[in-house]
DNA sequence: CATGAATGAGAATTCATTCAT
DNA sequence: CATGAATGAATTCTCATTCAT
């Protein structure tokens, strides 16, 4: 137990201080040296949890995914109205987003630059199926606009990236009183007329 | 005069061999060899033109910044009303971002990784002061949401670097005839209740 | 008992593995993560049976040295003619490097590469003498040409190594039945005129 | 002209200082920053003129083989009699190898390591077929022993291998006035009886 | 202005060896 | 005896930048 755990701990180790690393410095000005001494461990150990710099990253850009989807959908149920389910998810996600701003930055920084390659970024979306369940539903009951699920993306979760990098520069906050505020901006643009 | 001209081609070829390497393959993984390769220059005369690769690749930052904005204000008349004003600016960045993928995308690689200062991202926002106006305009009469200037850019301009992401990966293009669709969904997120 | 076979087992393993990976991929190419491997042990253990690379280098040339040296003098009668006793020795050798390619492979490389030392390479002919008495005893009797060994050498045993080499690339292979054919090529070349 | 000069120095002295140093001190053994050091130039200028440190090694052992077979074939002449064209080759390579023990040993590393791809090692026979036409005549003229050429070549070609090694070794030197004796014992060895 | 060979500091990665368990 | 995670020095290779021509 102290065994795995304590193996753990360094492959997370490693895991966080790139995070920190490559979020604030981007992936160059991130040398491996650097991520070791941050992490604690020798240059050579990263090579025993990862086969390369690439793998660390991409292994990273699905921890974060999975980490974010994973707060997405708590307390989601899928029961309730289209409405309510995905305010559920969006003030999940707006919330996970706000308060975890570096692997927001994070994701960011690798969904917008070629860092990561399509097959891994298309396995990162594996878990965000619910939320496009519910968009299916929604367009079929008449809730929601009848448009690709990328145009409701792009009007309803994209935008919580900018939150994220605007209040990491100190430029704006999107304070918790306000998700509701935020939420309706969201909605009116994919809710059906 | 063939002499500046010249000068500037060199120049140009340079700023159009950086966009075209950073934003298929990333900052890294754009050595200056290449850059000079593609632009069809000696490695040396780079640094004829500018002081390094940051200053390189935040000369190209502003220049497509300005040529973005220059775009976005093309037929503007500030006279006509908020909606009017806004939809004529709104379709022009679609049109320019949809038309000029790789300056998309470099700008979101800009945007979203620690490639670019402060200093000179802010210097890449002043060009869009008649946008701000506006939108001051329109909180005044009553016509936008009273919320920070953040929240509307977030709703309406952020996504469309969106749309430019995945037409660049040929999942989603947002054709031409749908912009007014597209148009009022942005228009929806923002417009007063 | 069983403890020292089991741990002779062991120190056969390693020395088979380094054998199978030196000969087919080089000293360089060879880690000792591979060979402990190869070998079913673990990394560490392979410290217990030798001081570090280059003792399990030496050992294994030694041991192969001493392998060839014994099967070279099988049913060697030192009372025979010259000729066949020369002939013996020459067919069980050239016999040998036939049956134990990747051995005669490994030898090959050693002699010819500066990987073991002088004073290992020394140690490793001392087997070698009942054939230079052999030959000295030729060369007394008139029989053989009157040369430094290191020709009698050269021009018979040196060049079995040759088609040890070439059987491995499946280029020639030297078939039981052309032992006595190409002996007599030996025997010419050093035979008194 | 000082130009290709200059450049073909520094590529002439990467070559030269992988020779000296391959040689003495065996493929591993030799960093690129040694090799770098020795031929006067830094480190990364060897990748000016190589693509990796293999293509180094190949592009050498090109070289030395190019070199050797030009040696080989000096004042040849292919009207004469077997026996004589033989002669001459064989003398011109023994007089060669020994007056270029470097060259000879890094040869044979080469030939009896895992060092150079079987696709390089084919292109250094290519200079080989004068030699080959040579001994196909004679044993149509039945004035050699009608074997495979591989036989031809292991008594006669590659015992001169093994001349340089002792040679180094300062155990052994071929001196100038035994070449015809010891040409004698690889005439006899391949010559028709 | 322009070149491009040359540099050398720094990057990623490997690997022989150690040592706590 | 045996393990195998961990080390860190060493290695190969890259690349921004310079400078003699």
């Amino acid at each position: 137990m102290a065994e795995s755990e304590k193996i753990s701990d360094k492959r997370q180790a490693l895991l966080q201080a790139t995070l920190e690393l490559v979020s604030n410095h981007g992936f160059h000005n991130t040398p491996m040296a650097k991520i070791a001494k941050i992490a604690g461990v020798s240059a050579g150990t990263i090579y025993l949890y990862f086969d390369n710099k690439q793998d660390l990253i991409d292994s990273l850009y699905l921890e974060m995914k999975a980490s974010f989807t994973d707060a997405a959908f708590k307390d989601y149920n899928p029961d309730k109205s289209v409405k309510e389910g995905f305010a559920q998810i969006w003030k999940n996600m707006a919330a996970y987003k706000m308060n975890h701003v570096q692997e927001a930055l994070f994701l960011a920084q690798c969904d917008n630059a070629p860092m990561i390659s399509d097959k891994v970024r298309e396995k990162g979306l594996q878990h965000l199926q619910p939320l496009l369940n519910l968009w299916e539903r929604g367009r079929h009951e008449g809730i929601l606009r009848d448009v690709s699920p990328y145009l409701l993306y792009a009007y309803t979760i994209y935008p919580i990236s900018f939150f994220a990098a605007v209040k990491n520069r100190d430029e704006f906050d999107l304070s918790k009183d306000m998700y509701q505020h935020t939420f309706d901006m969201a909605w009116n643009a994919i809710k059906a007329i």
